[in-house]
DNA sequence: CAGAATCCAGTTAGATACTG
DNA sequence: CAGTATCTAACTGGATTCTG
C-alpha cells in the first residue's frame, strides 16, 4: 500500500471502503462471529474477499481475531474496543446515506 | 451504473469515495470555485478526473454547476444547499479519521 | 473449518493530445 | 477556459483449486 493518508475523510473511506467492509462491521457490531457465520450471513462474498477484508479491518485495529487452536480450527471475529468508536461515525453516515437514498428514489419516481 | 445502494454506509462511500472528491468538497465548502481554481488548488489531479468527479458530485446533487455563456467560458462550482447537509457528516468522519491517523502514527513510532 | 494460492475480468485512474 | 477523447497502467473483486 502506497498510502499517505493525509485527508482524514479519505482515512475513513480507506477503513470502511471495500465492497463488504460495512456489512462485515454491521454484523460484528451485533455480536462476535465465526468465519463461517460471516460467510453465511453475507452469501455473496467470496472467501478470498472475506479473508482479505477481515485482515484489513484487523490491521486497522477495528476488529479482533481470536484463534482457538483446536481441530477443526475455530476463529472468532469481534469488534475491538477501538472499533466501537466507529459506531457513532457509522450511525451519522447511515443517517445521511438513508436520506440520500430516499431522495434518489423520489427523484427517479418523478 | 449497476447500483443497488442497499447499505446507507456504502451510499456515503459512493458519494464521497473517489480519490479527489473529499478534497474537492473541502475546497467548495469554503467558497465557490471555478474549474481552473480547483485545478490550481489540487495540483495533482488530472483534468479528466477533476471533470469526472465534478460531474458525479453534481449528479448526486451535492454541488451546483453554473455556466456563464461568455467567451472565454466561465464555469463555477459551489456546494448546493443539499450538499451542505454533508458538512456535519464530513466533520464526524474527519474527527475519527484524524484520531485514527494519530493512532497509526504512534503505532509506527513504537 | 478457515484459510492460501493462482488466474482472470472489470473498473478506476493517469498521461497525452485535441477543441468550442 | 473548460473541457473531450483515447490509450494504457494499476487496482479491485471474482472463480476455482488446494491444504493444515
Amino acid at each position: 500500500m502506497i498510502h499517505q493518508l493525509e485527508c482524514p475523510i479519505e482515512t475513513v473511506i480507506h477503513v470502511l471502503g471495500g465492497k463488504w467492509k460495512p456489512v462485515i462491521l454491521w454484523h460484528l457490531m451485533e455480536s462476535t462471529k465465526r468465519f463461517n457465520d460471516l460467510e453465511k450471513l453475507i452469501p455473496d462474498v467470496s472467501q478470498k474477499m472475506l479473508t482479505q477484508h477481515l485482515r484489513e479491518l484487523e490491521h486497522e485495529g477495528v476488529i479482533k481475531r481470536t484463534v482457538y487452536p483446536t481441530v477443526p480450527p475455530k476463529v472468532e471475529y469481534s469488534l475491538s474496543e477501538y472499533g466501537k468508536t466507529l459506531i457513532p461515525v457509522a450511525e451519522v453516515m447511515c443517517a445521511w446515506g438513508e436520506s440520500h437514498n430516499e431522495r434518489k428514489r423520489e427523484e427517479s419516481a418523478s
